[in-house]
DNA sequence: CTGAAAGCGCTTACAG
DNA sequence: CTGAAAGCGCTTACAG
């Protein structure tokens, strides 16, 4: 054991020794250039194997290589690590990258107004170790992300739009800006007209557009809007349960007949909110939620919500992203994507 | 714009030469050795910050610097994304990585056996991007792990042991090897002695633990095993949820009072087949589980269960891998959890 | 406390 | 189809 540590690894010259050729030969197969005769590469790659030969990346990246990698930074710790949905969006980017080749470095910071978190993103993005970023939880319009787009790094950034700068190098997903009126439209065509409406953080693109299109179709469809019954939920289950409680103590006991929830894990929130209280769902009150989390198939009862497909998501965004490394043509710099209502049972019909 | 993107970008001499000194200085500010005059650093690092200078990793890795990355290599697929816990795993390393100043790459394979993904990780261990690799999900003793581990390479492991070969380059971090038996002693203490077990995949050191632990109890509390009810069932909620079907109805009518269930999504799975064959947890089955999975206070009822604390566990892991890739002494190769018993409300006095 | 120089491991025009 | 040579950006003994 000892003695194989101690064993000099091999580099390329000694492979290109070993093989009787160059060391340009040696790169040339093994970054599958076409002009090798396939003896030579298949010679050259017997050596490879025999003698375990792995190309150091340190070596590629000086002499201007891609480093393959993508950054993915999360914003916002304690939502990814309560959010089941996290780990879906994290295999679809990893095996989307895959695909294409690319491994994925993960920085998780718990907002980018701290000075140092950003300082730390720079370093990463700009230190030559990744070859494009995304982001997931960011502010729209965020300093720090345009400050990146600004010095040409290439960044994918999902629920991130800014209608009046597009850039080459900021590519986005998006949910379909319009999902907050369908929730409510679908409410109103069961019959419902009191209806509460939990908002998530307005600084993130689809909150604040989930929440004006819901109150605007709310306007057209001139349903009384309550101001107790309007209430910031956050956008995990436990914020989505304090203000769903708030809110139903605060209405004095005229309940809404009906809860939109700006995401799931907020609707999950007012399921436990309305238990404690004593209000069975849906038959005291509907639930409607949106994102279309696979939990709630398993919930008792069944959420009614706005499915979104985020595997299909990602792997578009992580496709442009690389495309957009890889210099390939890519038309969409912004994208969105419609939602579906999943009819389950927390809505009753009135 | 396109005058910023043209600039050329500054390297070490740059601002060696615009401070007036020498790399070496530069570089010595950069990594904060002792010997140098407050003075000189403050006017390196004011060229530093004003030139928005960012040293590049190629070089630092090329001149034998320590990547300060560690490889996360997560197996089998399915299971991550529809466990929650993943997630929480996940913050937990990567946390506890950036806590000692390094990055986590992440790594999704179905399974090791598969020559192509073997070679993948090959690939990432060898060609100097990381200074070390954590696993999840390997079974236990897995070949590919213990060529790295031979090579020298220094590896983490999660849920993993082999007792008769020690390493000082493989790191465990583990679940106590009891706690199949502590299941099934509270089972008992509470009244129960038919009592059904699914146990999950064997290859995996803790499941295999785990049941043989538990049917130790079992004998030794002169409990009666019946074949039927002691079914493999995987570890995910849906394979949880077929084995329990079909022990079920394979027992003829005559239930066990409580099923053991070797994780947490199992036990939820076995939830949905009680409810599915009409059979109410307590009341009519007991089910306990082991992990202590966040989500079991949600469940109704909340679930009984071994629970660990995966924080620190993983915490506890990625210091000693760092610690190991820093050559710091690490006493501690091998680590064992215990786990508590959080006795909510899935098992009945009988 | 500081600098000149060597060295790390690859790829890629370039010339043939 | 192939090789010699330049170059990528840093750190680190070494000498002073």
């Amino acid at each position: 054991m000892k003695g194989m540590e101690s064993v000099k690894k091999l580099g390329s010259k000694d492979i290109a020794k070993l093989a009787g050729v160059s060391r340009s030969t040696v790169s040339r197969v093994i970054n599958n250039y076409p002009n090798v005769p396939d003896s030579t590469r298949q010679s050259v790659m017997k050596v490879i194997r025999e003698n375990h030969y792995f190309p150091q990346v340190s070596g590629q990246l000086l002499s201007g290589m891609p480093s393959r990698t993508i950054g993915l930074f999360w914003l916002s710790k304690s939502a990814i690590a309560k959010d089941s949905l996290s780990s879906q969006y994290f295999v679809s980017i990893v095996d989307a990258a895959a695909a294409r080749g690319y491994l994925v470095l993960s920085c998780i910071e718990e907002s980018l107004s701290d000075a140092k978190s950003a300082d730390n993103i720079r370093k990463i993005f700009m230190s030559g170790r990744i070859d494009a970023g995304i982001f997931i939880g960011a502010e729209n319009g965020e300093p720090l992300v345009e400050e990146l787009v600004a010095l040409g790094r290439i960044v994918g950034l999902f629920d991130y739009f800014l209608a009046a700068s597009p850039s080459a190098n900021r590519l986005t997903v998006n949910f379909e800006r319009n999902s907050g009126a369908r929730a409510i439209d679908f409410l109103c065509d069961m019959g419902h007209r009191d209806i509460a409406v939990i908002y998530g953080d307005l600084k993130r693109f689809s909150s604040a557009n989930r929440h004006e299109s819901c109150l605007q179709a709310m306007r057209k469809r001139g349903l009384e809007i309550r101001r107790e019954l309007i209430t910031d939920g956050g956008i995990t289950v436990k914020s989505g349960y304090e203000a769903a409680i708030k809110m139903l103590k605060a209405c004095g006991g005229r309940y809404p007949t009906a809860v939109y929830a700006n995401n799931d894990a907020v609707a999950f929130g007012v399921y436990r909110a309305a238990e404690e209280l004593g209000l069975r769902v849906p038959e005291d009150i509907s639930v409607i939620g949106s994102d279309g989390h696979s939990h709630g198939e398993d919930t008792k009862p069944p959420l009614t919500t706005i499915g979104f497909d985020f595997d299909k998501m990602f792997v578009s965004l992580v496709n442009r992203v690389v495309d957009t490394v890889e210099k390939r043509e890519t038309y969409i710099v912004d994208e969105f994507f419609w939602g579906n209502l999943i009819n389950r049972e927390s809505v009753k019909r009135l």
